[in-house]
DNA sequence: GGGCTAATTTAGGCTGGCATAAATTTAGTT
DNA sequence: AACTAAATTTATGCCAGCCTAAATTAGCCC
């Protein structure tokens, strides 16, 4: 027999914690009390009951003192607002003329709005996209989604080429920080230094333009290695 | 001094309450309890206690036992409620593909959580429409609206011709009845017949087509009168 | 003007989702 | 192995919004 059990449609609340769970999940490896509440920006002890909730609703499972993890009914919600919130913002782009660097804030609000229905009508005509403009892969409608694992600029090895991928972050300060630098998803370019202690990494951009870019906005700058280090 | 109090941001709750006490007042003058019951397909009791909570944030004004009316900021809420909504109509079934018929359940669900830039931006795209292809009326962003009154089609005397302009009623079944009787706001038509005790209106259209239509439905017919009747 | 009915309000209760303060568990240090 | 700091959970409480049942008020009829 089918999932028969139909929406209990979960609140808003709740699409917002399996959203920050799953981004924990993978982060992190696993989702704890208080990284959820530093998330959604709330007090622990409400994640404690509201994990409570889910954990009832077999959305999660919990073990005490140690942090939760997403079910598979957990994870296809979750991929499900992934999905919403990464249509939204290519729609709000493609066709609204919204900015990439403000473009989350009226997501966040809409995702927990529209009809799935309305989501595929969007996506049909953005043709379908498996990326959106932030360079993150946009899980399709079956609740599969691009594996495809980037590393922070920090690790590229220094004087090897690397191809800028896809931003996690969402503060409108950095995105707009980021595209002053010219770097946009799909761009190339070549580490020339890395300094220790956490310091700043320096690239070179467009063959002959030099960028030194901090540690901790580096680390949020998912890319991909195009070369492969000289083995000593 | 302006209006220094920014957004405390109605809660979802409110903006439905707002809307539909507008909706009554423009029907019947007033809106009392059991019809904002009635709308919102709630028990009376809960609209009392909602009912005290916007008199206090001084949205309505409320004589106990008598019903509520808005107060200027609580008419200017709602009607930025109708204009997101007609907006939200608009811009589905112009851009996203949606149908006459079943457009009303998104915007109901849109018209919480769409911000006011982005209502701008559609209603742009949609060259500032005044009217939306229900043929309502929709508000300017300033908060003015066609103040157009229409007459139901039960009114309408027999033998003289009137146009259809729009309908209330927002049930799909209905407005696809509607649809398929030829009837899409701005068609010409003349009464023939009309008969008494709540009975059916008999009408022309297109010169030649006859169509009769019940007494409850030609009631939500919202028309205009193209001729004077002669005077005896 | 007394009494009936219908509408409305008050009283009291429930759930979701948040908070703070206090108790508990885990983990790391010595 | 015991102690301490940090994380987590439990205990309580608050507010928004809904409910049902009981009390109140308005409006009308004679």
């Amino acid at each position: 027999m089918p999932n028969s059990v139909d929406r209990p449609s979960l609140s808003r609340s709740i699409e917002d914690y399996l959203k920050v769970i799953y981004k924990l999940e993978l982060e992190s490896g696993s989702a704890q009390t208080s990284a959820i509440a530093d998330a959604l920006a709330i007090a622990p002890p409400s994640v404690s009951g509201m994990v409570k909730r889910l954990a009832d609703a077999e959305l999660v499972t919990h073990v005490p003192y140690r942090g939760v993890e997403l079910t598979e009914a957990g994870r296809r919600q979750a991929l499900r607002m992934l999905r919403r919130h990464r249509i939204l913002e290519s729609y709000l782009i493609g066709h609204l003329g919204y900015d990439w660097d403000d473009v989350d804030r009226e997501a966040e609000r809409l995702e927990h709005a529209v009809s799935d229905d309305l989501v595929e009508r969007m996506a049909v005509k953005l043709g379908n996209p498996t990326h959106d403009p932030h360079g993150a892969p946009i899980p399709s409608a079956a609740g599969t989604i691009d594996p495809t694992r980037y590393l922070p600029m920090t690790e590229i090895e220094v004087g090897l080429a690397g191809r800028f991928r896809m931003i996690g972050d969402a503060d409108p300060e950095r995105l707009r920080f980021i595209a002053s630098l010219g770097l946009r998803p799909g761009a190339e370019f070549r580490v020339l230094d890395r300094q220790p202690f956490n310091g700043p990494v320096t690239i070179e951009l467009d063959g002959d333009r030099k960028e030194v870019i901090g540690f901790a906005l580096a680390s949020s700058l998912q890319c991909e290695q195009l070369e492969e280090p000289t083995l000593p």
